[in-house]
DNA sequence: CCTTGAAGCTCTAGTCACTGGAGAGTTTAG
DNA sequence: CTAAACTCTCCAGTGACTAGAGCTTCAAGG
């Protein structure tokens, strides 16, 4: 597992080769070795950092917060506090978005029910959408 | 209700100023009349089309749907059966996110729990997010 | 009628997190 | 040694806005 170019790091993390070079060129990777022909090679720490990177991400962090998480880890004698914390503001957002999607998924089942299938006249669902007075759920 | 100003329909419609003269961009809300001194001058017409796509925005359609959706409604005579297929899609992507979220929410939960406060060496939180075996949930 | 300040105009550029393509060079298996 | 597959850099584009500069127009009060 060591000596990985681009693409095989692509594949074992499941990123695209495109997002490594992004991500080394907004400062969240390293600047890798290079063969004597200029082509990136990995090892297991970049292995395991992009890993991070992409689970993090995965979880919905944006990338400052990734950097915020990515200085802590580089100093591993702060508390874990601070870690702690930006994970259960994160919790909190989830709830949010998962309340709202539960609100607009109730709202989309409502219109389809009353969609006749019957002529754009008559249909419920362009009606609902045009009537401004159905923002009661945002 | 006739003959609103831009920031008059923004303040309706609860959409910024700058966003309306983007969909009219974009092709999404007609050329409107104008003042002889080149001022937008919006009707009612505006009001509910503008309420239209705010909504469908919010329910998370993308620009894409609500121009077919748009152009759907601008022709009465066609059966509503196609946009109940488009709404029936948003219910589907709608619930993939839910079942997403939820699993994240659980993650980020975990790792909260093994958080031992202690330094951040021991966190799990950090671990856990560099561990590429935790993509289960993907 | 005139002034004044809010609101409008266009145009350009920036945001975030990538993604895609052109055109050239490098690596590796057979 | 060749050919295919991969990689390189650089630049531009995506979606859905958002912000700002610098200027013009509108409407209400005096």
């Amino acid at each position: 597992m060591r000596d990985l170019a681009i693409g095989e790091l692509a594949g074992t993390t499941g990123c695209k080769v495109q997002t490594i070079r992004y991500y080394e060129q907004i400062g969240l990777m390293p600047h890798p070795p290079r063969t004597s022909g200029g082509q990136r090679r990995y090892a297991d720490e970049h292995v395991s950092r992009l890993a991070f990177i992409r689970h993090a991400r995965d979880l919905g962090f944006d990338i400052e917060a990734i950097r915020q998480l990515l200085a802590l880890a580089d100093q591993p004698d702060l508390r874990c506090g601070e870690v702690d914390q930006i994970a259960r503001q994160r919790v909190a957002e989830i709830d949010t978005k998962i309340e709202q999607l539960a609100g607009l998924r109730s709202e989309m089942k409502r219109m389809i029910r009353q969609c006749k299938r019957g002529r754009i006249s008559e249909c419920r669902i362009i009606g609902t959408l045009a009537n401004p007075a159905f923002t009661y759920w945002r």
